[in-house]
DNA sequence: CTGAAAGCGCTTACAG
DNA sequence: CTGAAAGCGCTTACAG
């Protein structure tokens, strides 16, 4: 079904048929209602392809994110190269922006100043809740479609939001701690002085499997700031002198750190570590055995689905079917980690 | 970069640069290399959009499967589908045949059938490696491509292979059934009577991981037919008369049996248990703590996967960079089986 | 309100 | 060997 036999079929112009597909303004209500009826009853679908070659249009979609842990954003990044280049022949471009983490404001001004440079879309990972929630709200009203990339704000009018669920990947991380526990004894868990909901949640997740599981209770839980500094020396120094821990849980992005320590500790082997994401240094740990599993959350993917999902917006016009795409929560452990390191060097053979 | 832009700076017209972007014969050797010369020096690339618009090529992808276990092949044709929409515009047509897992000369016929009916391009997973081989190396020869999915056969003459590393599976399933034991005590594992490799396989990554990580020997492996009848009887006689039996590694397609014969007998929660592969069922015996884990290998991706090598194939008639694509290896649990279990859900969301 | 026409980037008979 | 022309399915000024 084309266009033109569709205009054949009502004996009217190609033109006319196209008026109505795209709900162009000037088209007589009863030609209107005749062409929507055969176009429904033939069932015809445009032929995207046609259309994009002949409208040329470009949607530039802005992606703005913080830099750490480089590693994870860098996966991220990826995926959004990915969809980019897939779409390419149909006008898209997305562009990268990676904010300081310590400096929150520097996204604000990107949300600002972005829409006035030809955006069509942005997806943020934001790195303030409060600061950001407002702006959000502007955009959305102004009738820019803002989706929320690995951090959630409920709160916020967003187009949705594509990351995991930290409760869930918390509670996962609480599974298999409880299963891999070398011995009874005291769990530890890392987390975050400042209230980052991400880091909230997980540790909430965490606790709550634990209690489900009849596994052992959390006996301490360490904070830190968000640059993690002094994780090394204040495990370093717990492990040594407390022998009835048996598991860590770094629900924050210090694992490296922590596996430093048990290392350094001679405890390989009588603590368990799990934790969260994945990076070359974080394999070689794993490879020691100085980090028993850690959980990741598909950061290609995410970067991948916040490109593809804006775009959909872009063409239709019409909202996802859902608000929430939660990631899938991986498992990952030394013999299957190869899988995830390089999500680039797997799909390179699909000459994407 | 366009082909007329090209032509002008050359002094000749677009179809001379068209035919030798297409490699047709008919070109001044002279006039070719000046073109091929511009072409790369201007970076041209081109445009596919418009390319499919004018050629209305349409490529037919033939995917021969088996028919067991159901749930795990129709994942796989989840995947198989997604690509053909996306490529739908791009004239891509793919048909998924599904034969008995008990008759393998039905694929064979297939194989002789498809080159004749417009097929251009045949993914299979070969049900009997011994009775395919000589078919599958004449259609490589025929010039027909021919992608090896989710069984390798690496001594056929194949355009690639798209699967899971089997013995590696079968090491990650050591190396958490390991770490979970509840106790000291004795291992089992559950295989095929048939030399199926890939069953085999699993095996050997098994035993492999064990000796490496000192754990505990397999006391012993049970073998069962293809359709594995009488796993349930087996196991729970075994599992009511070894008390010693810890761990429960299961290769081939019985999980489900297992997780039964292990309610049966009252022993939830004193020896664990480890397979392959999700579905609802299985899903339904982890959440009643009957199986511990599974590991699975991306069904939805296989058939995405495959059905865009082969397209790229198609178009391009240059071998992927690698002929092997190994697909990730999945550690899943209660806690993060949802995700694993409905990719479809998952998508739809992304209106495809 | 609607038809006729041009054009998106490309390929391929058709002449020459 | 190569240019001029038609056409893939669609959209959008431009007339009327």
């Amino acid at each position: 079904m084309t266009t033109i036999e569709i205009a054949q079929k009502l004996g009217i112009s190609r033109g006319t048929v196209s008026r109505v597909i795209n709900g162009h303004p000037n088209v007589n209500a009863e030609t209107r209602r005749l062409v929507l009826a055969e176009l429904e009853a033939s069932g015809y679908r445009p032929n995207e392809v046609a259309r994009s070659l002949v409208m040329k249009r470009s949607h530039r979609i802005a992606i703005i994110v913080f830099s750490e842990p480089r590693f994870f954003w860098e996966q991220v990044r990826f995926g959004v190269n990915t969809a980019a280049a897939q779409l390419g022949a149909m006008g898209v471009t997305a562009d990268y922006f990676i904010t300081d983490i310590l400096r929150p404001e520097e996204q604000l001004a990107l949300l600002r100043r972005l829409p006035g440079e030809g955006y069509g879309a942005i997806a943020i990972a934001p790195n303030d809740v409060l600061l950001l929630t407002e702006e959000i709200d502007k955009l959305s009203a102004s009738g820019m479609p803002v989706l929320l990339l690995n951090v959630d704000i409920p709160a916020a009018n967003r187009l949705c939001y594509v990351g995991c669920d930290y409760e869930q990947a918390g509670a996962l991380a609480a599974e298999i701690l409880c299963r891999i526990l070398p011995a009874p004894g005291e769990l530890v868990a890392l987390a975050l002085q400042d209230p980052v909901i991400s880091i909230g949640q997980r540790i909430t997740g965490f606790r709550r499997m634990l209690s489900k599981l009849n596994g052992p209770a959390v006996s301490q839980v360490l904070r830190f700031s968000r640059m993690a500094e002094g994780v090394y020396d204040e495990v370093l120094a717990l492990l040594r002198q407390n022998e009835q821990i048996r598991g860590i849980y770094v629900a924050l992005g210090a694992l490296e750190q922590v596996a430093r320590a048990v290392i350094d500790s001679g405890r390989i082997g009588t603590v368990a570590v799990v934790g969260h994401d994945l990076s070359h240094e974080i394999y070689g740990y794993m490879r020691q055995n100085a980090i028993d599993a850690t959980i990741c959350h598909e950061p290609y993917s995410q970067g991948y689905y916040a490109v593809k999902l804006l775009h959909n917006y872009l063409l239709s016009h019409t909202p996802p079917n859902h608000t929430v795409l939660y990631c899938k929560l991986e498992a990952i452990f030394r013999s299957n980690a190869q899988y995830y390191l390089n999500q680039a060097d797997q799909l390179e053979l699909l000459n994407l």
